[in-house]
DNA sequence: CGGCAGATTGATTGGGGTCAAGGGCTGTGG
DNA sequence: CCACAGCCCTTGACCCCAATCAATCTGCCG
């Protein structure tokens, strides 16, 4: 998210060596940020992909959005204490900026405000689109959906190309990820298949038919509110 | 939401002429803002319960936040065309305010970006937990977590005195907000009374030991962020 | 006294969960 | 270059939570 509005900081986080100081690297699996720390920061995500995410005492863990290369996330800026966590789903490699860099990169402390704004509401959206996936739809409507908004926010990062893409996800992510289990992930995905919507192994995926897959799943991009729709 | 940053604001309403000409009155049902509308403006609810919701071409309905008195609701204001409804669950007085009324009532455009970005975190917050919730917690759980937030929130808005409230929703807004039917809402419900754990007949909610209520819907406040905790 | 929205109940069904056992890559170390 | 380990994917059998369908009931209002 906010991949248009910080595209020009994106660029330029490269060539900063204030910020290069900053740029960080983690294993699969690890934690960038754990709920309950206030680490002030905003997170830009260079390269793989994370998940923010929330486990529950009895162990239940429920992912509530992925980051995708070249998305920012908010780890406690403002509301200090994280109420969620953020984890990494393959290698990642991420910028943490403090409030003062991110001011500097966004020109002033009001263009900052606008622009952070923007994108919390863009977030809040994406968030929304997500309770309804949950709430309402059948598993293979569901993963139809989460497979679509993947893809074209990738797409919208340059990441989805020719048809496909490098997919990092487990089946228990996507489990985590709908409201599912592994296991049923597993059969509706072989479901997918067999409808010939979706060609998914070795961590990589490749869609066919796009708009048939955005058929399936009752999807459409406005919620992402992308500048330019990518179709 | 927001009832903090914006409390001196909600004050200001009232005495302010330039608003009072925004306030607006819906009948039970009605929507305030439909999905695609670009109202370029934040609501304030002053009376009444109000709930953001999206419905889906085949006709399920699903809930993904109620607004309070007291909270703000941002009307396509930053991202233009809004992706989702907001309804009145009842009747509901609210102002409906453009950018430059907010600029004049935060101070200036840096407050008002600052507040209203704050703001937008708390909702996404809110969002997350709903995620959780749907996706990762029983029937009886869920409903309880619901109960329990709309309790928290209630309360520190001064709503939810000596153990009770009003209660405008129907169960077929408890089931479109947790992504179940009605009838098994009701007999979720009935099964939280035969606990003892809530009191809930003509539109009036009484709850016992609002801990123990919290302990079944595994409740902590932490996600909604406010400033005091109302414990 | 209707009429209607919302709540309640019962009977039945089904989507997805649970449990448990394999199977297949891929990296690593001998 | 092979063997093993670990992670992930796959499959089968069975179960259960919640959906569905269809009345019926209740309170409220004109």
């Amino acid at each position: 998210m906010l991949q248009f509005d910080f595209e020009p900081l994106r660029q330029l986080v490269h060539g900063m060596p204030a910020l290069a100081r900053h740029i960080r690297e983690t294993e699969p699996r690890r934690d960038l940020v754990r709920e309950g720390e206030s680490p002030r920061t905003m997170l830009l995500i260079l390269e793989g992909w994370a998940s923010c995410y929330k486990q529950q005492r009895d162990g239940r863990r429920q992912i509530t959005s992925f980051l995708l290369p070249g998305d920012f996330a908010d780890a406690g800026l403002i509301l200090g204490e994280t109420d969620h966590s953020i984890g990494a789903v393959n290698r990642v490699r991420y910028a943490e900026i403090d409030e003062e860099d991110l001011e500097a990169l966004a020109g002033d402390p009001y263009e900052l405000a606008r622009a952070a704004w923007r994108h919390a509401l863009v977030a809040a959206a994406i968030n929304r689109e997500w309770i309804v996936n949950i709430g309402r739809r059948t598993a293979y409507q569901r993963i139809a959906h989460l497979l679509c908004e993947l893809v074209t926010r990738l797409r919208a990062a340059g990441l989805f190309e020719g048809g496909s893409c490098d997919w990092p996800p487990t089946q228990d992510d996507l489990a985590d990820a709908t409201g599912l289990t592994s296991v049923h992930v597993n059969r509706t995905l072989q479901l997918l298949r067999r409808e010939g919507l979706i060609d998914l192994q070795r961590r990589r995926l490749i869609v066919p038919d796009l708009a048939a897959l955005m058929r399936v799943g009752l999807f459409t991009s406005n919620y992402l509110h992308l500048e330019r729709d990518p179709l």
